[in-house]
Parts: structure tokens; sequence; C-alpha cells
DNA sequence: CGCTTTTTGTGATTCCATTCACATCAATTC
DNA sequence: GAATTGATGTGAATGGAATCACAAAAAGCG
């Protein structure tokens, strides 16, 4: 239980989900195959790119004949192990974990929220259909259905303890919520989303963005007097 | 309102965000100054990318005497704009939405959601403190807010066209939780955040760990029959 | 005060992701 | 069925981010 874990999801992957919901847009509207501009001009990359990414995870498909959409969409479930389905849990029945777990998304690309828990025993009894379970019944839970993912949306000053636990109990990677970076051995994958963050960087950028705007209006207004 | 936006959030600015958090934590506990190596080793990065951080940041430290945490927070606040408030509008009071206006720690770091919006009338009253509108008091409370920055939780659907009507009243970046690529001009920031894909990189690299440690077991259980 | 130690700050280097360029293959046309 | 066209797939080139290595500065010490 070593060692400080970064969020290292690769941009490729973050890529073929991009595609792959494109994929599934065109797939309603009736089209049965792409080529890999368009896909790349739908996605905002460019088709060396689509094709390299297709490469990296074995996807091919016909010369010249572009890539068939149906193909494409089940040779990614291969990939994204999405024939099966995915059991998850999810710890912490606060504001965001009370959202999360009425997700229905997930559902809709086969990852069940199973089983729910918070420490709070006011929290603990069904709420939508998904169950609220106390801490102590967490193996019996993972081990019932073989999760081996988890959703963490506890407070920061209780996640390191929960997550401990939840490794304990056989968790192999963990979608964490909490503004803390988790100790967890390498061999457990860990994703920090930090919504505090996500809001500030945007932030960042708008004032750079107005500031760099400005100077250009500065310089507009400079050369104007200037001539 | 030309052009896919894909996230753009520098990797560098993401670190600046976890030396500050670990900077408040450790000033917290009475720490008042950091080298770069203490941080480095606290946010599992190198030392050499913490000072190459800061010097892109223009942030400086004392030669021998590291850095002092107070004066490190304030440069930080300086440039990330906290010291003034930043006001922020939330469209979309689905399961989601409601979880992020409650959302407490936007506060604590100066972002406030000063209001919500929906179209759903059913929805357009007071909850938890922060006012839900209908869409079409949005320009109002833009300009008296001077808003710049909104977060979006409505359904895919809907999400190009609300983001037009933002832009229109002079919204210039966007955290999009909405699974679609938005189309807009380039000087308006967007941050996708796509919780079915953060899931799903997860589990997607849990599967690709144990087929590894699988193999690695197998090579074992190879050697071992071989001696 | 000059010598040593310690840490910063940054040019140089390495490494990895993206882009380029083209060989390869399949379809279509003549 | 040869020639042409139009796409893929991938080595080679490029560019940008992370790492290395060291000069420069500050603190301590004799």
């Amino acid at each position: 239980m070593n060692g400080i874990t970064k969020s290292v999801i690769k941009n490729s992957l973050k890529r073929i989900f991009l595609y792959r919901a494109c994929l599934a847009r065109l797939k309603l509207m009736g089209v049965e195959k792409v080529f890999s501009y368009t896909l790349a001009s739908e996605t905002g990359v460019t088709s060396d790119q689509v094709r390299k990414d297709f490469s990296e995870y074995n996807i091919r498909g016909n010369k010249r004949g572009g890539y068939d959409i149906n193909g494409l969409l089940e040779k990614m479930e291969k990939i994204f192990h999405r024939n099966k389905d995915n059991n998850i849990v999810l710890i912490g029945m606060g504001n965001l974990g009370l959202a999360l777990s009425k997700y229905s998304k997930f559902v809709r690309r086969n990852m069940n929220v199973v089983a729910t828990f918070d420490i709070d025993p006011f929290k603990q009894k069904m709420r939508s259909g998904i169950p609220v379970y106390s801490m102590s019944r967490l193996k019996e839970i993972i081990d019932r259905f073989s999760v081996k993912v988890a959703i963490l949306a506890v407070p920061e000053i209780s996640a390191q303890e929960v997550v401990d636990e939840l490794i304990r109990h056989g968790i192999k990677g963990i979608v964490n919520f909490a503004p803390v970076l988790l100790k967890v051995s390498p061999d457990v994958i860990i994703n920090n989303v930090n919504l505090c963050d996500e809001l500030e960087s945007v932030i960042y950028y708008v004032h750079k963005q107005i500031k760099v705007d400005g100077l250009k209006n500065l310089e507009l207004l400079y050369r104007d007097m200037k001539y």
C-alpha cells in the first residue's frame, strides 16, 4: 500500500471513446460505414490520428472501403469488455454519490452499480432501486458480485481508509471523486476526478483568454492611433 | 460557432492544483516552508517537475531556502484569480446538476454558483439556498453577476442548443457534463467531463491488468514445471 | 571573508505522442 | 485484366513534455 497514484488514462483511449460515441450516433442515423476522415472531422482530430489510434488498439478496416460501423462497434465492445456485465460498488451516498447512483448512463454501457455503501445508518435503506448498505457488508457484496471496480464519493477525510478496505477485499480499480491523492500499490488503477479543479481550470483559461483579447485590442488601438 | 472543441487542460496546470492542495494541507499542519522534493514526494512527481512547473507559471523560491508556503499559496491565488469571486451559473437541475449545486467545495474556492436554470417549471423554486430559474432569465442573471463560466448538466439532446444560448449571452468557459462534443468558436473554453468514460477507462485498465497478471502467473507456472 | 553545502532555475537531452509520407491493398473503370 | 483511383496502415520525422545536469545563488561555518 505504498506510492501515490495519479490518474494515468491514455489520451488514445479517451479518443477511442470519442470515436465510439460518434459511431453510435452515426449508426442511429442509419449510416453503415465510415472513413477515417469522416470520424476525424466529427471528433475534431486528424484522420491520421484516427488510424493511428485504431492501429494501437488493433482495430482494422478495409483498404479503400473504410470501416464498417457495426464491425467497428463490435470490435470496441470486445476490447472494452462491454459484452460481459461489469459490476460496480459505490461508496458514499452524499449529494454526489446519490446522483451517481441514479446516473442511468452507466447501465446503458453495461456498468451496473450493484450496491452502494454509507456509514450513515439513516441512509441505509432502498433508494431508487439500488440498496444502501453499511460498510460491514462490503466484503460479502464484492465477493457475491465479483466486483473489481469501485466509485469513491466519500469525504476526503475518510477516503484513504475506505480505499485500504476496498483493496483488502479485492477491488482493483477506483474512480475517486474525493480531492485527495490516494496511496495504493501500483497494481491498483486509480482515476481521480476533481470537480473543483475541472471548474477552476476553465476559470483560469477564461481569465487568460480575456487578458489576451484585451492585449489584442490594445495593439489594435495603438495601431489606430499611430496611423 | 464552428469547430469541435476538445478539453485542453494542460497537465502542468493540473499538477499546480495538486501542489496547491498539498500546500494547503501542509499549512494546516503548521509547516511553513517546503523544498521541491518535499512537494514532489507528497504528490508523486519528481522534484525537477515541480520546479519546471513553477518556472512555467513564474513561481519562484529562494535558492537553498526552498519555498515559503504562505508566499506560494498567495502567488497561486493571484495566478488563479482566487482573490476575486468567480460567479458561475449551472444549467440543468437533474440528478447531477442538483448534486453539483450543493457541492460545497466550489464555494470554499471562491467559485459561487449564483443561480441554476432548468426548463422544468416544477424545479423552478428555491432549493438548498440556490434559486432555480427558467431559461428566460438567463441573460438577466449573467449580466447582473458578470458571469463568464457555466456548468452544463443538461441531457445531451439539448446541450448544443443551450451552449449556443450561453455563448450568445457572453459565457466564455464551460464545464460540460453532457456526453457530446460541443461546437463552439475557438475563443470559448470547453472542459468535457464524461463520467461514463472515466469509469469505463478504469474498467479497461483493470481487465488489462488482470490479463497481464494472469500471463505472469502462467509464466511462473511454466518455469516451475520446467525445473 | 572565502569555502562548502544545499537547493533553485533552466538550457540540453531524452522520450513519447502526434503528424507526415508513402507503400500497400482493394475497388472501379476502360 | 491492366491502369487508375482512393482508402488504409505504419515506419519516419517532428514537436512538445518530462527528465537530466549543471550553473547560480543563498546559507552556514571556520
